[in-house]
DNA sequence: ATGTGTGAATCGCTTCACAGCT
DNA sequence: AGCTGTGAAGCGATTCACACAT
């Protein structure tokens, strides 16, 4: 009893399950949809039902943060999603750096969904002499050897990793001596990173081969 | 006791987790790399060691399929990425179509992990007129209106959805009825597809948001 | 009456610990 | 001696079920 802050927001939730913060963006998501079609409240049940989950685990997934529903009456799309905004940190801009500027870097810089939600792609670099200088899109190319002065110049928080799988360990290395804290890693290759650095994977032929899986299972279920 | 196929393998394993099936790529890659450096043994301690996990885990993962290792002397490398492969699915060729040419589609195209590892890129799609016909890198645009046809020529295995959110459920529905049962969906949202059919979710929006949460969590309690 | 918020029960994944091969 | 393979224990996440608020 005796929030130090509000009646309906928690301060500091105990550890949260990525899970719950993968389901938080995706609330998020349908709560804008929801929005968009004048819909003013949703209950756990409606939100449990779109989503493909209980509406228990809805209810637990907000429980962590706070009480941000009404009893009988369900939550206000409107409140729900700024509430879930400020908990994932969506209520600030983030700049955000692209290291890579082959086909998936390249593909990333104008992609529409980052900046709506607040990622800012403020740079891109490379090693690649016949790169570096070139205009790409709306950005130029910069040297990675600059990295520090350019982060530090702009502010970068996010560092998005799309080196081939070689220079991944070295490029990501070159990330943490600039002291910034988050990653997201398109290179298939795990990183080794200091404690308190968080790292995201994002790897393509990974789901594929998950895919992959699950017909091959399938077909040798059906086979015997 | 009595396995009807060999001593070694396990003809179906028990439903197995996503996270296994997900560890078990990583140790594919890394077997590669032992591979090319010349390893010949590899203990779980070893495994364990470079994925940052248990050695417990690593065994438990292997042991769902089969006894892959030798008492008191490890893993042969060679043969244990033979039957990881054999286990996901990846001894034999995928055929996969593209749904939506735009940016990612397009970027995808040439993405040389995907051959590497089977996944042959046999078309892609869009209902595009100005697009339909044109052609992007190595593929012709084909009309998506087409795609049954098409998926039966080719013989496709795998759908890569790459299309606006708005559009995607219409063309996932379109996709389940060609009959293919697998789909690697690039746009930020949920599916609804029937029982049987394997959807992952790739979503470089929402990785953003969880390292958005991280780091954001990290600042709240720093400020406590 | 309705739908939230949450302890308690349950489920499933990870880790422990050790028997059993090599 | 060394390292796998695996039941059992431990632990974290999900679901149940109901008291409580509106």
């Amino acid at each position: 009893m005796g929030n130090n802050r509000s009646d309906k927001t928690k301060q500091s939730p105990g550890k949260v399950s990525l899970s719950t913060v993968r389901r938080l963006s995706k609330y998020y998501r349908t709560l804008a949809d929801l929005i968009k079609d004048g819909v003013e409240y949703v209950s756990s049940d409606e939100l449990a039902r779109i989503e493909g989950l209980t509406s228990a685990q809805v209810r637990k997934d907000f429980s962590f943060f706070g009480n941000f529903g009404k009893r009988g009456l369900g939550y206000t799309t409107l409140d729900l999603k700024q509430n879930i905004a400020e908990i994932l940190g969506l209520d600030r801009q983030w700049n955000v750096a692209i290291i890579g500027a082959g086909n998936i870097g390249t593909a990333l810089i104008d992609y529409k969904e980052f900046a709506a939600h607040g990622f800012h792609l403020k740079m891109i670099f490379d090693n690649d002499p016949s790169k570096i200088g070139k205009k790409i899109k709306s950005l130029y190319v910069k040297d990675i050897e600059t990295m520090s002065e350019e982060f530090e110049k702009e502010k970068i928080d996010i560092a998005i990793l799309a080196v081939p799988a070689e220079a991944a360990q070295q490029a990501a290395d070159r990330i943490v001596k600039t002291g910034v804290k988050a990653i997201l890693n398109f290179a298939p290759r795990s990183l080794n990173v200091p404690e308190g650095t968080a790292v995201r994977q994002e790897n393509t032929a990974m789901e594929l081969e998950a895919l992959s899986y699950f017909i091959t299972s399938k077909q040798k279920q059906e086979a015997s």
